[in-house]
DNA sequence: CATTTTTGTTGGATCGATTCAAATTTCTCC
DNA sequence: GGAGAAATTTGAATCGATCCAACAAAAATG
């Protein structure tokens, strides 16, 4: 049916179509994008002629210009785009991202770049109204690539504090005396951090100067969360190992050795995400030692793969998908205000922490 | 520093600069875009015009229709939008797009929709060179509405036969026949099958007209496959229950107690998908049946998560990254033809699959 | 110094649509 | 039949850039 697909040379424009219907560029598009002004008669006249000549539909590309507005949204991150795909925490960022734009219509385009020049330019050229960011390492470069856009964006997880900048976090002090408060009252008094990164770039023991330098303020304020509530227990917060990762399983493993080499071992590990608490888990229980029995292990982020590891993990639950939802929808709503929420977390008590052992 | 991002009134553009630095807007677009060609003299002072009048740089929908290329590849389903970062096989799948799109310098830009006309706008509207579709259910109504915007597109996963779109698969048949023998090798006699749909919108027992009539060949070869390979075997697949599923929990449950209802239980079962096939390993396990030893289940995909499961699961593998690696470059190095590939699959035996129960 | 080459700049045409004020046609109603 | 209202249609202007042929200026060459 219709006409074939080829003279591949020149698509048809509406303006052809026009000309080819004797009406002029205005009254074709009436007939496409507002067909109840045009008369009935005249309007599948012009449809006919379309169908005939295998016009394709407006073209996005044009209308797009005139209209100003892209309708979708940009997730940025430095990650490969894979990790949209693949990272526990993102996928349910995902989600709720996802369930606002479904929910207007709009759409998600994937920003991200093996180097750093290439990001420069999707950032630039990426076809959006407004951007989410990820922030996780490089998260500095994200926003400034994307503050020269000028275009609304939000900032996740922002690990870094600028205040002139759009961002929904969680309350990480809370989350950290959470976490540390649930291991005191199991008990425990020996423990280590695995930790995120408090700069860019760098795994290894953290000094209490690195932390009061710290770039990352997310990082900063659950160590505080930990250590202000250990405290109160009478913990000798100077003593307890912190080792900063790239919360991926090199680091953490090398992070573990490391804790795990002193003379006095810890009977429990907080952990800044849920990640590298379960590589943790994996690692332990590789080494011999139960889990919870002889360690215990507190996560962090509430992904859901947490619930299904073994032992299931006990963690500091984030509102992951509402921070998801909010986000877009700043961007979808935008009104030119500055915003910065702060959404609460929530102890998640599974298996993976028990009683310390006697020792 | 710069200029504070007031006037929100009218963004800046091009020929603004351009006429404020005293220079041509042919020359300020170089300045941008080929800044070679341009005097540095004359550069650095649109430059600091630009800067200074707080221009965001070439707005990339002007460039867009100029250049006709935008440069990102739509992926489009009738799922929600959800999907993607939800669904093992989607997720895989997508990151073989990813590692072609990161590649190539290409976005991303999902496409889905809650309802029929959002859909059918949403494809419309899409600013992309070309859509992979994930046809699941109703993947002829995505073909047919992605078919109108005349550009290039492959369908995955392709459910119907359609010799005129470029299409990515696997070779069901063989992939049916794999299991089926690797069941039949084990010394199991007695089977049940948890089918993926054949029409749209249907659950319950297939009977061989309905297979006959299928829609989605791809259900009928993997079936064909099994009933070939069994045939061999000296069972009679006339016999064999066949239940078909909308591959999530709801209805495979229906399927599994529908088929454990009968007086002969399977001691193995061949789902069409991993996910049915973890599901259906739950509702054994908590109906007191033990995996393998009573049942055996083998699935179909190779999600990561099958090795995750308890027991591992048997399955058939797809190339799942591949194919998704191969759509992608289609779309992106696509040259008019119509292309249609057919991957292989592979067995591979894990846990869930064992010596058929002496009976 | 005249001529060619090289290098830089200009401004009109174009990409493909939408919009809206003005012009035209059609319809109502007396 | 004609005035006025309502319904359609027109065509120029616009969205924001890039491209390119033509021109201008500067540099190299004979």
């Amino acid at each position: 049916m219709a006409s074939l697909i080829e003279g591949q040379a020149r698509p048809i424009r509406l303006a052809d179509i026009a000309k080819a219907a004797g009406v002029s560029h205005g009254t074709a598009s009436n007939v496409f994008s507002r067909p109840e002004v045009v008369r009935a008669e005249v309007r599948e006249r012009v449809r006919a002629v379309a169908e005939a000549m295998g016009y394709a539909g407006p073209d996005p590309k044009g209308r797009l210009l005139r209209a100003g507005k892209v309708n979708a949204i940009g997730v940025g991150t430095t990650e490969p785009l894979s990790y949209f795909f693949e990272d526990p925490f993102a996928r349910v960022m995902m989600a709720g991202i996802s369930e606002a734009c479904d929910a207007t219509g709009a759409g998600i385009a994937l920003v991200s770049a093996a180097n750093q020049e290439k990001l420069a330019w999707n950032i630039q050229s990426a076809l959006v109204d407004g951007f989410i960011l990820f922030c996780i390492e490089g998260g500095s470069r994200l926003v400034e690539l994307t503050r020269e856009r000028r275009l609304p964006f939000v900032a996740l997880e922002l690990g870094f504090h600028d205040e002139t900048i759009s961002a929904i976090g969680v309350d990480n002090i809370a989350g950290g005396r959470l976490a540390a408060r649930h291991l005191a009252e199991l008990g425990h008094r020996r423990f280590a951090v695995l930790s995120l990164t408090l700069g860019d770039d760098r795994t290894g023991f953290v000094t209490p100067e690195m932390v009061r330098s710290a770039v990352y303020t997310g990082t900063r304020d659950r160590l505080a969360g930990y250590f202000e509530e250990l405290s109160g227990f009478g913990v000798d917060t100077k003593s307890i190992p912190v080792f900063e990762t790239e919360n991926e399983q090199r680091s953490t493993w090398a992070g573990l050795e490391a804790i795990f080499a002193g003379g006095e071992r810890p009977t429990a590990i907080l952990a800044m995400s849920d990640r590298m608490a379960m590589i943790a888990i994996d690692w332990l229980t590789a080494r011999g030692l139960k889990v919870p029995e002889d360690v215990s292990v507190v996560g962090f982020d509430g992904v859901p793969d947490g619930a299904l590891c073994d032992p299931p993990l006990t963690t500091i639950a984030q509102p992951i998908t509402e921070i998801g939802r909010r986000a877009a929808r700043m961007i979808l709503d935008y009104d030119g205000a500055v915003r910065r929420e702060t959404m609460g977390v929530e102890l998640v008590v599974r298996a993976s922490t028990g009683p310390a052992p006697i020792s």
